[in-house]
DNA sequence: TAGCTGACGCAAA
DNA sequence: ATTTGCGCCAGCT
């Protein structure tokens, strides 16, 4: 294996494990999750993880836009992810996320 | 290796 | 409140 292939789980491995975190009913922005796992500035590569993600313990729909814009979502769009969202007690307002909603995960 | 793309962020206009 | 332009980091040709 290469020595980058291994940065690149580990990038990987620690934006996941943030994700996982997040509870129910609060969300996280890609730059924050990015921060959190150790990446400032990594928002854009966050969103290609999520992307990927195809695993259901991984609670991607709750990574959303710095702006409160939900952005996009594989499993049935932008809809969809709103609906997930709003089931799970999280408040939107318009197009636009709560901002009491972004909890960090202490 | 080089270039293009994208579930982003932010400052300007 | 919106849209535009650029920078950012990884992934995929």
């Amino acid at each position: 294996m290469s020595s980058n292939s291994g940065k690149l789980n580990l990038f990987r491995k620690a934006v996941l494990s943030v994700v996982r975190r997040i509870p129910r009913g609060s969300v996280l922005s890609y730059g924050a999750v990015a921060k959190q796992a150790g990446y400032p500035g990594a928002a854009r590569a966050v969103g290609t993880l999520m992307k990927q993600n195809r695993s259901a313990r991984v609670p991607c729909h709750r990574v959303v836009r710095s702006d409160g814009k939900v952005g996009e979502y594989v499993f049935g769009g932008p809809r969809r992810k709103v609906e997930r969202l709003v089931k799970e007690g999280v408040v939107i307002h318009g197009r636009k996320v709560a901002p009491a909603c972004f909890k960090s995960v202490l």
